[in-house]
DNA sequence: CGTGAGATCATC
DNA sequence: ATGATCTCACGA
C-alpha cells in the first residue's frame, strides 16, 4: 500500500509553497531528510520525492567534490543551494541532485525515487512509450523508483546542469505532505567510499512502495 | 592519448 | 548475475 496514491487528491491546494534558497541554504542532511514528501514540478508532471541520499564534499569520500576536488563535471556543486545538479551515469542515465549549502561548500541532495501523482501519462510516455493503462504491473511497479528513472519521467538531462530550482521550469512544492515515519540506511552503490559507505545518509519515506533498493 | 571506473537500468 | 554504453578524470 502507497503512503500516496497516484491521485492529487491527497494535496492541499491551498497550502503550496515553493520553496527558496532559504530551504536549500542549510545543512545538507536536514535538506535531505526534509525535502521528503515534497513535490518536483516540471514539464507537465508533478512527483513526490520518498527517498533521498546526501552527499557532502568536503568529508565525503562517496561524493564527486570529496574534499573541495573541483572538476568540470561538479563545478556546480560549488554555488550555492537551489540549483540543479545533473551529471551523466554509466554513460546512459542522468541523475538529479539539488544543490545545498552556500557558495564553495560543495553538497547536494540526489533524488533517487518519486511518486507521480499528476502528469501520469505525460511520465509514463516518457519512461515506456505507452501511456498509463498499457503498462504491465512490473512497469508500474518500476516507473519511478531510482535516480535515472526521476531524469527520464522529467526530461532532465545535462542539458539542465546548473538550472535554478525556483522557476516556472522546474520548482519544488511543499504541499504540506507529512506525518510519515523517514527511514536512515545506507547510501547505495557507493563500494568504493571506504569509511562513507556506512554513513547513513540515505533517507526514505517507510513503507512507501517506490524505494529503488529494499 | 589510453585506461578504468561509475550516486543505473533492463533483461537474463 | 550480467551486459549496455560513454564521459570524465587521471596518469603516462
Amino acid at each position: 500500500m502507497n503512503v500516496f496514491t497516484c491521485s492529487n487528491s491527497i494535496l492541499n491546494p491551498k497550502e503550496k509553497l515553493m520553496l527558496d534558497s532559504n530551504f536549500f541554504n542549510r545543512p545538507t542532511l536536514e535538506v535531505a531528510s526534509d525535502l521528503l514528501g515534497k513535490v518536483i514540478v516540471r514539464n507537465g508532471v508533478k512527483a513526490v520525492i520518498v527517498e533521498t541520499e546526501a552527499y557532502i564534499g568536503p568529508v565525503d569520500k562517496g561524493c564527486h567534490a570529496y574534499h573541495f576536488k573541483k572538476t568540470k563535471r561538479n563545478e556546480v556543486m560549488f554555488s550555492c543551494g537551489g540549483v540543479a545538479y545533473l551529471y551523466l551515469i554509466y554513460g546512459m542515465y542522468y541523475c538529479l541532485n539539488f544543490v545545498t549549502e552556500g557558495e564553495g561548500f560543495p553538497c547536494a541532495v540526489l533524488i533517487r525515487s518519486v511518486e507521480v501523482v499528476e502528469g501520469l501519462d505525460t511520465a509514463c510516455r516518457r519512461r515506456y512509450k505507452k501511456e498509463y493503462s498499457q503498462l504491465s504491473s512490473r512497469q508500474i511497479r518500476n516507473l519511478s523508483n531510482g535516480p535515472g528513472k526521476v531524469c527520464m519521467l522529467f526530461n532532465l538531462s545535462s542539458a539542465q546542469n546548473g538550472m535554478s530550482l525556483q522557476t516556472d521550469d522546474m520548482y519544488i512544492e511543499d504541499n504540506g505532505i507529512s506525518g510519515f515515519d523517514i527511514v536512515k540506511a545506507k547510501r547505495i552503490n557507493i563500494d568504493y567510499a571506504e569509511e562513507a559507505r556506512d554513513f547513513l545518509w540515505r533517507f526514505y519515506i517507510k513503507g512507501n512502495q517506490n524505494i529503488s533498493v529494499k
